[in-house]
RNA sequence: GCCGCGGUGGCGGAAUGGUAUACGCGUUGGACUUAAAAUCCAAUGGAGUUUUUACUCCGUGUGGGUUCGAGUCCCACCCGCGGCACCA
């Protein structure tokens, strides 16, 4: 009696098998090669599982299963990036601890995990959150510190007053913060940076090294946005002070007819009593400050500014005398916050000339221009490069060649050098908030005392030394100890410094941690000197602790999570780079970039073997829901995988994904599309049960058997899943057809390819074909070879074209020459029609493709 | 504004410069059924010629170009998506 299928009955026993038969958990140091591939693990929301996790997770789950197939030692693990806002806030909304909210979504997220057949390896399952865990999170911050690549600075930052947490760039999107859409604005706050921006052209550089999607290595090369100029001194007038600007385009600067400085330059405090009109310049100062950064960008066209009157600064170049302002497009921390105005040729100046009734003073000519040298009054500013005109003794050459010689004319002269910028900021690490790690650090008043008075001894060059100890009154300081006096780290033995527990989790409204409410957790001894000291209550950012799990997983397979380091240096040697990394494109320039910059810093401290943690990375493009807007609760156009794995199985879902559009790109969910892989699955199960399908399988079959074979196994390793579905599909209905038959080894060479896309039913049909028994899986077999001589085809369809239009097509043998299938073709009655009172003037023929006769 | 990607049937999408629309969805017709669902079979880009067998023309955002031949290459433009955005 034959069954229908009936993914209910097979799956949730296959996944208890595979789970006994441990064929999922990777081993440490075996001698077959290894392959790690890695998914972004997930936030555990409240939401539960997205359809999109489920695309990424499959996709590599495909990959995963396909190399252990080929013999490749796989791991392929799963964790938990436990901490976030989201929780905090829920917790703040409910009063239930976010421990237990995430211990119980971490359930939730599991069973769904486990619901879909994914082969993670269960065994090094990780939780961020977890204080072994998190004891590491605050290691690599005390090295990091130690090695002075953490400091303390009082910057405006992005405040989210909703939400009253300090953000970082990447988190304010449009001018809101990403999370609760609040409007942000600027606020002044004492902050724990880390200095990504020392890493900036390594972060550059060594994207040559790895396999990433082209679009996400120019993402990153934009973010970081390095760019090559000059840095030149305008002294002031009448003062010892001086204004340094940075400039792209050295070769303008004859035209230059102002200076702008931003709001914050210094020079503003520094001349006070020189500025004629301060109280007007304040008053600027103050409003500027008022408005959000959104404000001050989204204001594009207008820009404001105003002049600083009498104050003037020399042009180095000509001894030219210009005029100083303040406006607030300028950017205070690109560049040394102040800019060389150039009208002529750069679009914000002359908008900002035209305003406020500055010279235009053309220094720059197209080249086309300059020949007939006609000079005109510009229009608009001519921002392109050309040859130097009222430029002193620089006239006439390139804007290339005028680069090279006002540069060096600069750096002789001691007014300037060459200088390299980047957009990319230091990362703001400090947030004020409950749920994240501790930063390690006890702030003592006796060491700052101690460290203050023996920095003046210490020579500058010594304090830019990584690692370096300093021995004081029989303490020794680290770097990060002596960079920022008063501050203790926490000693390795120590650690982890746990969360304590708390009644409340809102932050203060001063904006300060909930943990300086605990006065007892607050209150510590200073762990170098003994003396009374006060913790560090700022905590981690979330993507702290996702900066490295990817070494976390190793470390969980050696012991858990213990001291020292050097124990696990032999399994990151075996295991790292990654191999495969799939992921959101929207971690790009956040996690991605960060990710990379700590793993480069475990490098250079001798941690880790190699110079980059990813050795390839991919993206899925998000799903949407059926109405096409992105899937929100609000919208209720959620779709849960749940439901879908209830109804028609987790193996329809997941062939669904991965045949539902191009990998990489947005896609529109479609139940009633998901329901033909539904369909075929069942053909699938069907055929496969009819026993008059097996026996001798004809030649046409296998040659397709063969190609289908060939198609599946190349279109997975370049993540074209669709069209390898695309390619079951064809043989399954090829097979369908009347007297097709295929011998029992063939059918498995075809469910072994199915096997990694549907695992359940794939495993379900082999095991009654071979009457295998519970010890044994289609998964423990070897992935198919396709016959090379096989589908080396005999005959093919030529194509009979007249001047490049299709006229006729005839079968013919595989190998035929240029004369025979100029025969064939002529003699066809169609062509002869065609061909008759013309006269053929060439013919193309292409081998095993076609043969075009041109007549015209 | 800058950078990147894309625009193909009613829909999701296939196509190393060589048969455009594979595969799936939908639709229509048929088989099975008391009926429906499910399943199976067939047709399905548009317009036209023809009693039929058949055949012709037009078709990959728009306009040009290169080529025996262009969805694919080049130029210009339009539209959509993603990222960055006063970065000097």
């Amino acid at each position: 009696m034959r069954k229908k299928y009936n993914p209910k009955l097979i799956e949730k026993k296959w996944q208890k098998v595979w789970e006994r038969l441990k064929i999922h958990q990777a081993k440490d140091f075996s001698k077959k090669q290894k392959q790690y591939l890695l998914i972004e693990f997930p936030y555990p929301s409240g939401e539960g599982l997205h359809v999109g996790h489920v695309r990424s997770y499959t996709a590599l789950d495909v990959i995963a299963r396909k190399r252990r197939m080929q013999g490749f030692n796989v791991l392929y693990p799963i964790g938990w990036d436990a901490f976030g806002l989201p929780t905090e806030n829920y917790a703040i909304k409910t009063g239930i601890h976010p421990k237990k909210i995430t211990q119980k979504n971490i359930k939730v997220f599991k069973k769904q995990l486990k619901s879909l057949g994914l082969s993670f390896d269960w065994s090094r399952e990780i939780n961020t959150a977890d204080p072994k865990y998190y004891k590491w999170t605050q290691w690599i911050f005390l090295k990091l510190f130690e090695n002075g690549l953490a400091y303390q600075a009082e910057i405006p930052i992005n405040w989210c007053p909703k939400c009253k947490i300090g953000l970082a760039n990447e988190e304010v999107i449009d001018g809101k913060h990403e999370r609760c859409n609040t409007e942000v604005v600027q606020k002044e706050l004492r902050q724990w940076m880390l200095k990504i921006t020392a890493y900036a052209d390594h972060l550059i550089k060594d994207l040559d090294q790895v396999d990433f999607l082209e679009k996400i290595k120019t993402q990153q090369i934009n973010w970081i946005g390095r760019s090559e100029g000059t840095e030149v001194k305008f002294k002031i007038q009448n003062s010892k002070f001086e204004i340094s600007v940075f400039t792209t385009r050295i070769d303008t600067i004859f035209g230059v007819t102002a200076l702008v400085v931003a709001p914050e330059h210094e020079i503003i405090k520094n001349l006070k009593s020189k500025i004629e009109n301060f109280k007007e310049v304040r008053d600027y100062i103050e409003k500027s400050k008022r408005k959000s950064e959104f404000e001050r960008t989204k204001l594009e066209k207008e820009k404001t500014g105003v002049p600083l009157k009498g104050i003037f600064a020399i042009n180095p170049l000509n001894q030219e005398k210009i005029p100083v302002w303040v406006a607030d497009y300028v950017i205070a921390t690109y560049g040394g916050g102040a800019v060389m105005v150039v009208p002529a040729h750069d679009k914000r100046d002359f908008d900002f000339a035209k305003r406020y009734g500055l010279e235009i003073r053309e220094v720059i000519m197209p080249k086309g221009r300059y020949e007939t040298s006609k000079s005109q009054i510009l229009e608009e500013a001519f921002t392109e490069d050309g040859i130097l005109v009222n430029s002193g003794e620089f006239s006439g050459l390139t804007s290339e060649r005028a680069r090279e010689e006002i540069t060096k004319w600069l750096e002789k002269s001691g007014f300037g050098k060459r200088a390299v910028q980047y957009k990319l900021r230091d990362w703001i690490f400090s947030r004020q908030h409950y749920w994240g790690e501790p930063i390690p650090l006890v702030f003592c008043e006796n060491c700052k005392r101690i460290v203050e008075n023996f920095k003046s001894q210490i020579p500058e060059s010594k304090l830019k030394i990584q690692n370096s100890k300093f021995k004081i009154q029989n303490f020794y300081f680290s770097l990060g100890e002596i960079l920022n006096p008063g501050w203790i780290a926490i000693p390795e033995k120590e650690l982890p410094v746990k969360l304590p527990y708390v009644e409340s989790y809102k932050p203060s409204e001063t904006g300060e941690s909930p943990l300086i409410k605990i006065e007892k957790w607050v209150k510590t001894k200073c762990p170098k000197c003994k003396s009374p000291a006060i913790r560090e209550t700022d905590t981690m950012p979330n993507w702290a602790g996702s900066n490295w799990y990817y070494l976390a997983y190793l470390m969980k397979g050696i012991s858990d999570f213990q001291f020292p380091i050097s124990k696990y240096k032999k399994v990151f040697k075996y295991w790292m780079p990654v191999d495969w990394y799939n992921g959101g494109m929207e971690h790009t320039n956040l996690h991605l970039l960060y990710s990379r910059f700590i793993y480069k810093f475990l490098y250079d401290i001798g941690v880790v073997p190699t110079k980059e943690p990813y050795q390839k990375r991919t993206s899925q493009g998000i799903v949407l829901g059926e109405d096409g807007r992105k899937m929100s609760k609000s919208f209720g156009n959620v779709v849960n995988p749940d439901e879908i794995v209830k109804k028609y199985g987790a193996d329809t879902l997941r062939v669904y994904e991965m045949f539902m559009g191009p990998f990489d790109e947005t896609i529109t969910w479609s139940t009633k599309s998901m329901i033909g892989c539904f369909r075929f699955l069942n053909r699938v199960w069907e055929i496969f049960q009819n026993k008059e399908k097996i026996g001798q399988s004809t030649k046409e079959i296998k040659i397709k058997l063969h190609q289908t074979i060939k198609k599946v196994s190349e279109d997975i390793e370049a993540t074209k899943f669709n069209t390898a579905i695309a390619a079951l599909m064809e043989f399954i209905n090829f097979y369908s057809q009347e007297n097709q038959k295929l011998s029992k080894n063939e059918a498995g060479l075809f469910l072994k390819i199915l096997s990694v896309f549907a695992p359940h039913l794939a495993e379900e049909i082999y095991h009654r074909l071979f009457n295998l028994n519970q010890s044994q899986s289609i998964f423990l077999e070897k992935w198919p070879e396709y016959d090379k001589k096989l589908i080396k085809e005999e005959e093919f369809e030529l194509v009979i074209q007249i001047n490049g239009k299709v006229r006729d097509k005839i079968k013919v043998r595989i190998d035929i020459s240029e004369e025979e299938a100029k025969e064939i073709a002529k003699n066809r009655e169609k062509i002869k029609k065609y061909l008759s009172g013309k006269e053929i003037k060439k013919v193309i023929f292409v081998p095993k493709k076609l043969i075009n006769f041109v007549t015209v």
